[in-house]
This record gives C-alpha cells, sequence and structure tokens, in this order.
DNA sequence: TGCATTGTTCGGGAAACTTCGAACAATGTT
DNA sequence: AACATTGTTCGAAGTTTCCCGAACAATGCA
C-alpha cells in the first residue's frame, strides 16, 4: 500500500460529493428533494432492485439519506437536519443548479 | 452497451460532484479557494507530477477550474463565474463546510 | 546550443465501482 | 400454511478510476 495513500483519505464531504458524483443517485436525490419520501420501488429507474438497493446504500452510507419503516412501506427521505448541518446550502444548490443535471 | 445506461448520463452537475468526491481534488480545490492561484507545482501534495496533472485535467474537465499562464508560470484558479451560474452556492458551500472535509 | 524547469501524455497494473441475477430475509395477504 | 411483495446480500463480470514511471513538448536561461 503506497504511503501516500495515507495522507488523504475519504472525509464525510468527498463521500457526499462522490455519492452524488453518480447521475442516477443525483436523480434520486432530486427526486427526493421534489416529492419528500419515496419508497424504494416507487422510482420509475428502469433498474433491478439489487442496482437500486445498491445506490440506497451508497446514499445512506454517505449520510445523505435515511429511511423510515412506517408500517407496510419503507420510506427513504433526506437527512436534511444532518446535511444541513455538515454542509450548508448543498440541498439548496441542488435544487437551484441548473438543468440538466 | 446495456440499454438502461441511455436513459441516465452523465450530467454537468454530477460530473462537477464526481470530481469533488477524490479527497485530493477537493483538497486541491480548498487550497484554491483560500489562496487564489497556485501554479501546478506549488501545492504541497506529495504526489508525482503525473498524477498532479491528471487531477487537474480532472478538475478541469469537469468546469471547475481554469489555467492562466503568466510569462513563465502556468496558475489555475476556479473559475467562479460559471461554477456560480451552474452551481449557486457549491463555492459558499465548500468554504463552510465542517471539518475534516 | 545545451540544460533545467514545468506540465502533458502514454502504458501498465492495481484497486474500486457499477451492474446484474440469484438466493435470502421479513412482512403482509389469501 | 402457501404465496406475494419488498428490500438486502452475495458472487461474478465488465468497466472505470487511480497511480506511477517514462517519454515527450514547450519555455526560459546559461
Amino acid at each position: 500500500m503506497p504511503e501516500v495513500l495515507s495522507v488523504l483519505v475519504k472525509t464525510p464531504l468527498s463521500t457526499i460529493m462522490d455519492a452524488l458524483g453518480d447521475p442516477i443517485r443525483l436523480k434520486i436525490v432530486r427526486m427526493l428533494l421534489e416529492k419528500g419520501e419515496i419508497a424504494c420501488g416507487g422510482f420509475d429507474l428502469d433498474l433491478p432492485k439489487s442496482t437500486r438497493s445498491h445506490h440506497f446504500k451508497v446514499l445512506r452510507d454517505a449520510g445523505i439519506i435515511l429511511k423510515h419503516e412506517e408500517g407496510t412501506s419503507i420510506y427513504n427521505y433526506i437527512d436534511r437536519e444532518s446535511l444541513e448541518e455538515r454542509c450548508p446550502g448543498l440541498l439548496e444548490m441542488l435544487t437551484q443548479a441548473e438543468p440538466p443535471y
């Protein structure tokens, strides 16, 4: 393992940016910003559920979304409070960014 | 080539986020934000110049930085104007984000 | 004309990411 | 109990990224 890598490791912020660097995950986040809560399957993404689940996990591990089981359904939603504390202005930036996203 | 990928391709915004998803590039951007212009070699990054050049290219291709040759030196600086237009609030967010970055 | 400096490009090998089907829980429904 | 639904996990394959040394411009200086 090269010594250089020990100098710069993944940080919370770079992890967040990395998670948002994928077009699919970025679309998921934007859908959540628009519609509030969405069940994992409630996306019009033509992807197998294993792929979807993977992307949701990346977003969860980055601290961007949380999930919330209510009865029979599992909803995903954006952890606005935590995000606003760690990256003030990020969510507002995402909603204001120019298309195409 | 899977059909699915034709639905969601890289977008300008996801490209920007992806570029900032690397700890090294994020550090470069933060240094530029603090110090204004910096020559490619003027970073205290313990990396060979080929690696450094690679990261600068990624940042340039994402439209985050520009370079500016002045006499013998080549300076890099952040394209604030263009960034502010495409991602309003991004630079402010980066400066306000909580450490560790 | 050499020589140093600075940055890019190329080629490879290693590591990480993305994607998918299949198998596996967990829950609700009939 | 049998089945459907929803989401996770696993393993494998393909792609991409990252990193580095080496070779290659381009410029300035001795």
